[in-house]
This record gives C-alpha cells, structure tokens and sequence, in this order.
RNA sequence: GCGGGCGUAAUUCAGUGGUAGAAUGCCAGCUUCCCAAGCUGGACGUCAGGGGUUCGAAUCCCCUCGCCCGCUCCA
C-alpha cells in the first residue's frame, strides 16, 4: 500500500486549482482556504451526491436553507453561548492550562514568621470538582510545608480561584509548582465568531456566527411541520457554512475556522429512535463507501459510555484514517429530545409534535448525522491519489468515482489536422450540455491523457484517422489505460452509461 | 496558546554578504495516428511582509504574517 505524503497532496491540490490559501497574495490567513476550479467542482459535485441520496431520492427528507446569523438566544438554548466557554488559566512556569472554575485555592498561615514577623503564608491551588477533592493533593503539599514551617494553628481558607481578588492572585502557587504568582488570570476562550447587527457596536447587538447548522433546523422545525405537509419520521437537511473560533487549524484544510455541513436532523417517536439511529448509522457509513472510500481506511467507530455528550445515549463516528492520523469525517448522534426540549424552555414555543393517527403529543426524539463537507472533499482526494509507475516514470492519477469528478470526459482530436479537431469539438458541445468536459487539440496526445489522469478525468474520448472511415471515437479508460471504439453518434450515451457505473468494457 | 523547524518561479528545490538559478510544469510554433517523446522560441520572482546593520542583504539582526511538527485545545 503506497503511503500518501501530504505534502505532495497538498502541492497537487495547488498546482492543478484545486485548493489554494485564502488570500494568499497578502500571505494568506490562517484556517482560511479557497477552492480553485477543479476544487469547486470537486466539492460541489460531493455536496449534489450528499442532497440527491439524502433528500431528492427520499420519501422522508426535506431541505432547510438557514441564515448564519441568528437570534442569540438559539446559542444560548443549544449551550453554545456559556456552557463552553469556560475560563482557563495558564501556568507560566509549567505550561499547563487549568479550567479556572475547577480550581480552588487554599489559604494556608504557618507559624514560622518572617523578618516582618509575619506569619508564613502560603496560597495553594488544587484542581477538583469541588473543594473536596481539591484538597487531597493540596493537603500533602501542606503537610510538607509544615516540616518547614510549623503546623497552622487554623484549617486552611477555601476561595474558588474565580473569586480570589486580582491583587491576590499572584501569591496563589499553582497546582504543579512550588513557585507563586506563576498562574494567569482567567481568560476566556471563545468558542464562537462574535460580530454586531448593525452600524453601532453595542452589547445590546452582538450576535455570532453559527458554529454548527443544527441549530437552525431545530428552529425551524415547526415551520416545517406545519408547512410542509410532513409526518413523523421525517428528517430535514441542510448543507452550510460554519465558523468556531476556538480550534487550532491544523492539518491543511481538514480543520479550518471556517467550514462547510452535511447535517441532517431526523425527527422520529421515542421508541423508534434506537432503530432510526442504527439506519442512520449504517446508511451513512454506505454512503461514503459507495462513493469509492472504499479502502479499509474508513471506519465506524461508536462512542462509550465516558465520550457521549450527557443528552447523547449513542454516538458513532464515521473516521477515516489520514496521512496525519485517524479522523472524523461524520458524526451520528442519537441525541434524544434534547434540542427541541431546550428550544421550548428557552423560547417558550410549543416544539410538540402530535400524531394524528395516534391522538398522541410528544416531543420527537432525534437522529443528527452531521457530517463535514470539506473533510469528505479532503478524504476523497486522499482515497484518490494514486501514483502508478508506467516504463520508470510516475504517472500520478486522481482516481476520483465518477459521480465525484470535478471533469467527467475529455475530448481530443489526436492530431491537430484532417478535420479531427472540427469532429471533436462538435462531440464536445454535445457532451458539455449535460456534463462538465473539456477539450484540448495542443501538443503530444500522450501528455493530454496524463494531465486528465493528474485532475481526475475518469474518461478521454479521442477522434483519431479511422473515425472518417467508420464515424467511432475511442474511450480511454483513466484507471486502465484500456480503450475501445464506439459510435461518434453514440458518445454521449456511451459515457452515461459509463458514469451510471457501466463497467468499462474487458481487453479486446 | 506554548515550544521547535521552515518560507526563493505555478511546483520541487539550489543559491552563507557582491548581476536571481535549475528541473519539471506553462505558453506559441514545428513535428507527431495513442500514453508526460523530439526540436525551436517564449513568459513567469515584491527571494513571505516590514524595519535595521552594511558601500552592498535572498544571505546577518529584530518584528509581523504564513506553513510544517510536537504539546494544549477541539461542546
């Protein structure tokens, strides 16, 4: 199995306009990438794949287009805002990083006194839940310090370390040092892109840019329901950009801040749900492998007990493995009735759901398969890239299913003369009303066949001396170099044939 | 966020203080009846950006940005 080396993916992607650094004539920006004209095609063509199985071939699935910007109060409802924005501290001396409001500080007062005839003070900070389990490291560190110092008269002051006064904090003694005033105060990290509505910046028009489309479907659920004509189960879907600010973009483009969403929310009774998450689970899983991910490089990994969320009762990653590693290309959570029950409680709307046939209301419980559309473009290029050697020389290929390939055919007169260019373009124009082809006339035929191989082209079809005797062209198959002879006449159902997964035809 | 490495043509890279280079690719033409062939010609560089040292900086120093690696973070 050859290994892929990122870099020479990377340089590829570059060179052939399929992924550039975002503005990269003024030294690009970090976590920000653009996709050039192969690239585009490429996304689009997975994002089409993803809506035409998930919603135009389903009876049970509806789209959603939501705005980026929504009320505020929806990332207050889904946690967004508050629940994950915890304080951190960070130690100087040791690097370590501290969830502020799981730190306590221990005001301890030793006998021994200084040459002010103080008493020795000494301001330890434990870690722990609560100030319980914090004390069990900090209480050793006492008891050495009262070798030294003497036994403290009195048990120690207990102040949350968010509590503690600023001018204080530099006597605190972090957790894993023995020096004080090495701890930073508590910074907050934000999880989310913050912007204002409006001209004027004020506290009162902050609203952020979603980190996740979900939410909007949530919102909108009974929009759909008492639009739509829907019944339980249905699902909804919606393909999206997405921003989080708290990630370190790493990895080319599969962790930027701003990202693209596959995610479909699909609403069902309580009790069907454990069944709608195994469907889901699998179907998604299929999807990927259908679509040529075929190699034991993707995975289905479902989630234990400690990594569920608390509202999940089960999760599966979908994960691919990477030249960087193991990652998640597609998340499938079964995460209850939370979202709406938290929709309702903030909004104070009824998000229920009532089953006609069943005179029942309730809140259905959902199935999210939430996948990234950016990580499925990077896999897919990953499975893709392929370096055959032909008589010593590397012949680079983008072996790209089909359906995906940013350019389905390629169309060449073999040489530039006796009328083939006339007949290859005239083949061209028909090809191009219902596919994405290109045609090229100039140079060696053999250096066109490959820069179609190095971009993805799963076809070339060549107008050579013989298509004026007997009117057929030749197809070239990109995986195996194999060509046979169809009807001019018949190229344009010749190549459906073979982009509906025809096989091509065996050696002659 | 921290630490380390790196940044020269579209790509891969050479160039350690004295005229900005190579290969590949790209473009034009010739040739060519099938897989990066050959010949001729051509275009392409804010040497990441800014500041400093120097008679002179791609080269030395400082700052910024970006990329890579390892930590950290990743509901």
């Amino acid at each position: 199995m050859m290994e892929l080396e990122m870099d020479k993916l990377v340089s590829l992607c570059k060179r052939r306009g399929f992924i550039f650094p975002s503005s990269e004539v003024y030294g690009g920006i970090n976590g920000f990438w653009d996709y050039g004209p192969m690239g585009v095609e490429l996304k689009r063509n997975i994002k089409d794949a993803w809506w035409r199985d998930n919603v135009q071939m389903r009876d049970d699935m509806v789209g959603l287009d939501c705005s980026i910007i929504m009320n505020p109060k929806v990332w207050e409802a889904s946690g967004h805002v508050g629940g994950f924005s915890d304080p951190m501290v960070d130690c100087r001396a040791t690097k370590e990083r501290y969830r502020a409001d799981q730190m306590y500080v221990f005001a301890y007062l030793f006998p021994a006194t200084n040459a002010k005839g103080e008493p020795t003070e000494a301001w330890l900070a434990g870690l722990g839940g609560s100030p319980g389990e914090a004390a069990e490291a900090v209480e050793k560190r006492a008891a050495k310090l009262a070798k030294k110092f003497g036994k403290p008269a009195d048990p120690p002051v207990v102040t949350p370390y968010l509590e503690v006064a600023a001018d204080d904090r530099i006597k605190v003694i972090g957790p894993s040092t023995d020096e004080a005033g090495t701890l930073t105060e508590p910074r907050s990290f934000n999880l989310m892109f913050k912007t204002y509505v409006g001209a004027l910046e004020s506290e009162s028009n902050v609203a952020y840019l979603r980190p996740e489309t979900a939410q909007g479907i949530f919102a909108n659920f009974k929009n759909v329901v008492d639009t739509a004509r829907v019944k339980l189960p249905f699902g909804i879907a919606q393909v999206g950009k997405s921003f989080r600010n708290e990630i370190n973009p790493r990895n080319f483009t599969f962790r930027s801040r701003e990202f693209e969403q596959m995610e479909i929310e699909f609403f069902c009774r309580p009790e069907e749900a454990k069944d709608w998450y195994k469907y889901w689970r699998d179907a998604r899983f299929a999807w990927y492998t259908g679509l040529g991910l075929k190699s034991e490089k993707l995975r289905l990994r479902d989630h234990d007990a400690e990594e569920l969320a608390f509202y999940s009762t089960a999760t599966a990653d979908i994960e691919y493995s990477f030249p960087f590693g193991v990652s998640e290309l597609e998340g499938i959570a079964h995460r209850g009735d939370y979202d709406l029950t938290q929709h309702m409680k903030f909004s104070g709307k009824d998000l229920s759901y009532f089953d006609e046939e069943k005179k029942e209301r309730f809140t259905p419980h959902v199935i999210e398969p939430s996948a990234g559309a950016d990580r499925a473009t990077l896999a897919f290029l990953c499975e893709a890239y392929t370096e055959d050697e032909v008589g010593g020389e590397i012949r680079t290929v983008l072996k790209f299913h089909p359906r995906i390939a940013p350019v389905k055919a390629a169309v060449f007169p073999l040489v530039k003369r006796d009328g083939m260019p006339e007949k290859a373009e005239a083949i061209y124009r028909e090809l191009k009303r219902s596919y994405n082809v290109a045609y090229d006339e100039k140079g060696a035929v053999g250096r066109r066949y490959r820069r179609q191989d190095e971009a993805g082209t799963p076809f070339c079809i060549t107008i050579d001396s013989q298509t004026n005797a007997d009117d057929t062209v030749t197809f070239r198959d990109r995986d195996s170099c194999r060509q046979w002879r169809v009807p001019a006449a018949g190229a344009v159902q010749a190549l459906r044939d073979l982009l509906d997964g025809k096989p091509v035809p065996s050696a002659e």
